[in-house]
DNA sequence: CTTGGCACTCATAGACTGGGAGTGCCAAGC
DNA sequence: GCTTGGCACTCCCAGTCTATGAGTGCCAAG
């Protein structure tokens, strides 16, 4: 359908169009890459390409951008993921080398990888799902409320205060601590519901409204804290790019939990990238975006995902090898603390 | 220096043009506002606050706009904070009355004050120093490795990791966190140096290394994390406003943290607003931006503060009825909890 | 199938224009 | 002496027009 050539025109006018941002002519074209034709029949391999919608002309005698498909093809068949360079590498070894509880490294991830592509960098926490318990901790804070606190292996910590009305005795909280201890150490978070399922008939009869409340708010927070912690940052790029009208829609997306979660995307392989080009994103507002995620995290199971969010006119092999590499030293980090 | 009138016609161009966005002439000004005079008269006061540095024109033969020193008058002599509607007071109560632990009512307010102001809000979190301990905890994470969680009485939860080296048995990790929690428990974090001082000496000659790397981990703590917890939220409303230029340094600014807290400046008293105005703010890239800030806390006394970064041309009366009425409220909340 | 030629399209930039809002100044009036 | 109407002046802005040039599509020849 699409000679040899066809496809390496396609691929010179994303690289072009990418690097310019100016509308790719024939000539310019012939020119700047070694095709070996004329002009001429630049032109007519245009004229097919278009018409087969990769590529599209902004208005009449201006020369050809690529559209959502002509990325797509040149994504899928037409280049390489680029490798980052040996000074990135190691900007990357020194920047997450020096961070060790879970926050940090993820504020530093983030900010990394929006350096890196000069783009939107999103990252998501650690979903508690996916993670195992390490450690249950349990804090009188005022009359009437207890603090819980859950600490994953992969170091998250989550808070959340249980309203048990009534005031529990120092030795009550002591043995409900030590119970849930007992029962959820090491367990996955998916198998805590189970594991937990007969505590309250474990402790005195006295403390069981209590131990009910504080299971109810555990089981609550695997729920509501599973995948909603992410953070981004580098939005100061989009004013850089060709954002004009768009960048509210893009700022306001982004300080939307829920769209950022969508944004990244089901959890897969870690070892796969995500890429999602232009209108294939069906958030609202975020149709002229690109995304490139992918997942991370320990021994080949991903914790969660991370990416990077730019123009659909983005540098897609670097973004790509930058992110890659992102998350494969970030699930090392994980897996080494 | 400057009569009624004369103040009267700053207050009325201040007014018009941060409402319209556009330079404010002698005749609509005479018009609009019942001045009682002809657009001539207003014409020669014009020139004597222009003269005095209170209003200036982008161009010859156009309306005035008010300089930052004109702003400024306004602020201090020509305005009165403005009241929210019930509307608005109804809203905070709702928006913060359902957040329990501290991430929640910070990331609500921050989210409620750019909402009701249509600018950029700030919130830090409230400051360690000024916060006293509810509870330590010390939790082994793995080989060598101990999670050090502190708890405020205003409900922050730190968490730091510290190197141990060695592996400490179960008991005198226990032993460790009754002594930490026994010397520390309801003081203010301003006291633990000293509180601690002499805790090396009162465990295990064996476990003293341990106890020590604790030590500084939680002191270095105090001093990193003291007061450099802080969000923003609501970075889309600067694309709505004439933010053209500017955006990129200001969305910059943002997010560095160092930047953020020198915007909201030094805690006072927290009854008190700061209003920092155009050019008064000597940091980079804000230099056409005020910031409205409020110190709040419990008590009387300001644990941290928040407030609202927007164009000059901000309207604020407003500005300063929404800053200071959320300040309140979540003093109250953070008392009442 | 490729190529050079050629007419055609159309965005862009620059020059020019008229209109209008707003000013500053002045002399007359209260 | 402050206020006011009149008036000339300035200068932005929007519109129109034009020349330019990059780029295209098509065609006929190689």
């Amino acid at each position: 359908m699409l000679d040899d050539r066809k496809l390496a025109i396609l691929r010179a006018i994303v690289e072009d169009y990418v690097s310019t941002n100016e509308p790719v002519g024939s000539k310019a074209l012939a020119e700047r890459h070694a095709l070996g034709v004329s002009p001429a029949t630049v032109r007519n391999d245009m004229a097919v390409l278009e018409e087969q919608g990769y590529i599209t002309q902004p208005h009449t005698s201006a020369g050809r951008i690529p559209t959502d498909k002509g990325y797509r093809l040149f994504v899928d068949k037409l280049s390489t993921i680029k490798p980052l360079s040996a000074a990135e590498r190691r900007a990357i070894e020194t920047f997450l080398g020096g961070a060790y509880d879970l926050d940090e490294v993820v504020s530093r991830t983030v900010r990394l990888l929006a350096q890196l592509t000069r783009q939107v960098a999103v990252v998501q926490y650690p979903s508690l799902i996916r993670s195992s318990v390490r450690h249950i901790e349990l804090v009188p804070v005022a009359a009437g409320r207890l603090l819980l606190i859950l600490i994953t292996d992969t170091g998250r910590v989550e808070q959340r205060v249980v309203e048990t009305l009534v005031d529990l005795a120092e030795d009550s909280v002591a043995q409900l601590r030590a119970l849930l201890n007992a029962c959820l150490d090491g367990r996955s978070f998916g198998e805590v519901p189970l594991a937990v399922a007969d505590l309250p008939d474990r402790v005195p009869a006295e403390d069981r409204p209590v131990a009910v409340a504080v299971l109810s708010v555990l089981l609550e927070t695997l729920v509501e804290r599973n995948e909603e912690k992410i953070v981004f940052a580098g939005a100061a790029n989009l004013a850089l790019g060709d954002f004009s009208k768009g960048l509210r829609d893009v700022l306001e997306a982004l300080e939307e939990q829920v769209v950022l979660m969508r944004l990244l995307g089901e959890a897969g392989d870690p070892a796969t990238l995500t890429v999602r080009i232009g209108a294939e994103n069906q958030l609202q507002g975020l149709h002229s975006t690109s995304v490139v995620a992918a997942g991370y995290g320990m021994d080949g199971q991903a914790l969660a995902r991370l990416g990077v969010l730019g123009p659909t006119r983005m540098d897609y092999p670097g973004t790509m090898g930058a992110v890659r590499a992102v998350a494969r030293y970030v699930g090392q980090i994980l897996a080494g603390s």
